[in-house]
RNA sequence: CGCGGGGUGGAGCAGCCUGGUAGCUCGUUGGGCUCAUAACCCAAAGGUCGUCGGUUCAAAUCCGGCCCCCGCAA
């Protein structure tokens, strides 16, 4: 059988990790992949490739980069490569129709949820806010409207509880191209029929804000949990010790209230207020139970133990963090 | 030159502005107390204050270069 002429559109990490599993394919013949263009980053804002671009130009692909792919000189080139498939992961710009109608029916995606739930930007962040206890990856077919497409298989993954976005993100990768190596190919023969996605399902997974790394103590200490999980893979959650930030890089529920066993049972339970100072931990009450918290990162610091935070920045019980 | 914050015994910090004796909380080692302990008491070891140069009678502290780390930003 000829090799499959495809197309490979993605940005990060994830869809390194996908293109990287089509090259070792040999059904298939990555004829060309689009990224986004390098960014400036890091501490030097320096302008840097996209993991993608780096894995394809370390194989000698063509790479070609645009700051949209809809416009006519990126579609020409697009056309130019007369590939049969275009599969696109964590691509990061949304593609037009007339794109689209360059591969009838043969654009395809994977996304880092089991759709119709969490269609949109952040849907790991989100299924680990949310509480989600299984998510997943899943292969669509692309249509214009944003992750609507019809599924084509998906690959189910029970959430442990001290998964975070990073982790639960990395057990993706291996699901996400095994779906590329079996559901694609049978699709691609005819022996695979989409599924519509269930309407009465859908949840969209907004795009992460920076407000949302604040820590609202008011809240559950299960839902803060979930928070600082979902956020990890970006900007994390902080609260305010005084007039400086502190981030909170490890915690977990706190099951009983935790000031019990002390007799010092008068302490008011005020959202914030820190209960209990351990060794290598400490309690924060919640608006709902209270937050055990074991590995933090002060200001200019690199992240550290509680343990070790606490020698440097004592830590009194009944203090209030906001 | 994108903006800002750091680098002080093994760990986490203070001291720097207003140069002049190396400080705090731990850890380590030895001893003591205790039925016992990660608890308590006493003692000790351990630092060319990131690095190179400058100013000065004198630099952790003031000035300049370099290295490494962190946050913002993407």
């Amino acid at each position: 059988m000829s090799l499959i002429r495809t197309l490979f559109l993605g940005t990060p990490d994830i869809a390194r990790y996908c293109l990287e599993s089509l090259l070792e394919d040999e059904h298939f013949s990555v004829v060309g992949v689009i990224t986004q263009p390098d960014r400036p980053a890091g501490r030097k804002m320096k302008l840097t490739p996209s993991p993608v671009k780096e894995l394809a130009l370390k194989k000698g692909l063509e790479v070609h980069s645009f700051d949209s792919v809809n416009t006519p000189e990126a579609l020409a080139q697009v056309a130019s490569w007369r590939a049969e498939v275009a599969v696109v992961v964590a691509f990061g710009q949304i593609v037009s129709q007339k794109f689209l109608d360059l591969f009838p029916h043969k654009v395809v995606n994977v996304h880092a949820s089991l759709l119709p739930r969490w269609r949109g930007a952040a849907p790991i962040q989100r299924a680990l806010m949310a509480g989600d206890k299984e998510t997943g990856v899943c292969l669509q077919v692309m249509v214009k409207e944003l992750d609507a497409g019809d599924v084509l298989g998906s690959r189910t993954l029970v959430i442990k509880e001290d998964w975070d976005a990073l982790e639960l993100h990395e057990q993706m990768k291996p699901l996400a191209a095994d779906l590329l190596k079996v559901e694609l190919m049978d699709y691609l023969r005819g022996n695979l029929v989409a599924v519509p996605q269930n309407p009465t399902q859908i949840t969209y997974a907004h795009k992460l804000s920076k407000s949302e790394s604040a820590i609202d103590w008011t809240l559950p200490a299960r839902q803060i949990f979930n928070r600082m999980r979902g956020l990890a893979l970006g900007p994390g959650v902080h609260c305010q010790r005084g007039d400086k930030p502190l981030k909170i890089l490890r915690a977990q529920v706190e099951v009983k209230d935790g000031n019990q066993s002390r007799g010092s049972a008068a302490f008011p339970q005020q959202p914030g207020q820190v209960l209990k100072v351990d060794k290598d931990s400490f309690v924060v009450a919640c608006g709902e139970q209270a937050l055990r918290v074991f590995e933090v990162q002060p200001p200019s610091r690199p992240r550290m133990a509680v343990g070790e935070y606490l020698k440097g920045y004592p830590l009194a019980e009944g203090e209030v963090l906001q």
